[in-house]
DNA sequence: AATGAATGAGACTTCATTCAT
DNA sequence: CATGAATGAAGTCTCATTCAT
């Protein structure tokens, strides 16, 4: 869907897009389908939450970029927070799935972990909103107090991933029992750096991951001269 | 249901009538100078600021809880975008005069890392608004254009202290010439990790630190069994 | 807080799919005709006009009610103030007809005007959307100019009806010929009154009746002692 | 669809009042007073609610009406249902202080009933808005559930005024015991048509006025020849 | 005959900011 | 110095109606 954009680095915040004064008519357009409109809302929205935040992404900026109006964005969504909520789930499932996989193809605890680090990179090369989202909608849950509420199910499947990681560590002998706490919180302010610091930059994200994996196998630095 | 309430986003939001009720604390002297007035803006904004965001902190939040009103504010800034800046202005002279002398107090490269980390940590306990803050202005930054647009000078000064460590480790030996950019990157995100992850959470970042540390020194992980 | 709810206005919001569940009561067959619909859409119509008034009931919510879509709506009714018409008519003609009957069953005028009042009982008993939606539409006729716009051949009914009972009051000495326009007056707020306070109660609506008769009669009140 | 409303009748309806072209500046008008303006805003409101409803009053038109716009509006109440409360508060003890009156004039129940009719008229001729407002409201507190929401307290008021009356008549012998419930609902039923159907006519008002009290007094029909 | 995707206008409300007092 | 009345723009959401299918 990618239209022209000219270096500006917010594509989500300029375009009133007169379209040539376009003769809209009233009623259903020709040729359109319920599943592919829902999508792209779906799309726009994840990338206007990325980048702009949930309160400064107005319906009319994703009914514009939608090629829809506002109003008609309530065919499909009975409200803002219901279009966050889908963006979430579907950005949830689509990354956990991947980290499961990434999770189950490596029997020590520090090969999961740079299994995931190397499937965190690979997806966000894929599609970098993905971990932007996540970065930004956990701010905006701190902000929004609808947010909040709206989160818990599906919020505990981070957590619970990560845990189950460090105890199966414990399990192999990688990790010290009483480690576990600091470990967990190591790794979670890893992966939060990650997504805020440097998703949206592939090199600093690849050499971030780089410089935690030579870390975690204690090759990153020396004993000074 | 009750009329004047709405849910009340959060703390910052439910003081409507602070006044009449004269003599709080230590009675704030009725001679309350200019200047003291605008450092309890600012303070206050610090708070919000972190809290809520830009854009969700109102001035008419900000009158309220410093104790004025909203009018009263543009005597001592020209714009919400002022406050902002000050504040900013503020807590990077705040946190990076600390960040200096714990990085002189080393004289090897993961010395002077390690006793940065001990600062965020004590910084953290002695006022947690400040890495809030940090963490909140930076995402601020990247969606409000004209937030992005004031800042500039002050950024470059994170950049450059990270930049003249890692240049440090590297005259030290402790760090490959190579793998400058890596450890760069990785410093970049761990730090921003502890602002964002668990600046808010006194436990949580003492034992991200340690997981770091211990990192750092080889000593967190095992062989597996 | 849930999300989909908002607080459902009344009974006639709260049923949004009321298809699937195929056989409710005697199962309306497949060969649902054309006119059946129709009758459906005015049923339903009368009594969300009655309980919401003209403005607020929705398309939707009629279309919903009726078991069709919003779209459908249109192949029976060209507007929503079509369907409002298409209701008055329908009412207008089954309580007169009732009406009419009444008062030719007496010969005297407090005969006529009480057998009214007990007709206008037993109407409510049967059918309380009847008098509701009476009161109801003349509050909407004065609030939305297009309804008020849409009455006047019909309307006259109601005044002539009463205007000839008074004649015939008069006609019989029942009336002194002066007092003409106060019986009118004073008949025309009765009934009002009786659809507009006490229609949605038959116990008050049957007090009422029973108070207006004593009184038509002299023997509601006494001399004080 | 013909938005078709020419016909005038609705006064309330029709000013866009572009105050030809009014240099309209920010900040404070020049001699604007608090009281004044809140004042001005509940008269407005007491004749939009009056003549076309709740749902159908407006901001813009109660903000075009008062001089003002929308957003001024807030800062005097907090929401639309704010001022109806407002409105019915004031209307409200507006009555009643004049009923309260009318009711201790007299010291039979037939008299009260009466003195209290009169009155009735009296307040309508000095301003008819405030039947009308009654009247409305009672339709639209069924209407709109926020309004029933708000309601209670005041409610009460109109209920106990003419129950304590009748159970005055009840004292001097005026009323059987047997006939309370009846004598109240009748009352009901007649005030309740005085504010619906004749409140907006002094003719009329005053013709059924003078119909009931002949009636109370049994000196409006007699035996047919 | 019916569906449901979409429009466009308008409603309530919030907010940074201005300015007479 | 400070207050608070007021503006104007923008945001979320609703709804009667239209029309391709």
């Amino acid at each position: 869907m990618a239209r022209g954009d000219k270096s500006g680095k917010s594509k989500l915040k300029e375009k009133p897009k007169p379209k040539a004064k376009a003769k809209t008519k009233l009623g259903r357009p020709p040729a359109s389908s319920s599943a592919e409109t829902r999508g792209r809302i779906i799309d726009v929205a994840r990338r206007s939450f990325a980048e702009l935040g949930y309160e400064a992404t107005t319906n009319r900026s994703l009914a514009t970029e939608a090629g829809i109006t506002t109003g008609a964005i309530y065919h499909y969504f009975e409200s803002k927070l219901d279009i966050f909520i889908a963006v979430e789930n579907e950005v949830q499932r689509r990354v956990y799935l991947r980290f499961g996989a990434a999770e189950r193809s490596a029997d020590t605890f520090i090969g999961k972990l740079e299994a995931v680090l190397e499937t965190a990179h690979e997806l966000n090369r894929e599609d970098a909103t993905l971990a932007q989202f996540l970065g930004a909608s956990r701010i905006d849950r701190m902000r929004v107090p609808e947010l909040a509420a709206a989160h818990t199910e599906m919020s505990a499947q981070r957590v619970d991933f990560f845990d189950d990681m460090v105890a199966f560590g414990v399990s192999t002998g990688e990790i010290d029992p009483a480690d576990q706490a600091t470990v967990s919180a190591m790794i979670h302010t890893m992966t939060v750096g990650l997504t805020d610091a440097v998703s949206n930059n592939l090199v600093a994200h690849r050499n971030a991951i780089d410089g935690f994996k030579a870390l975690l196998e204690g090759k990153l630095l020396h004993r000074p001269k």
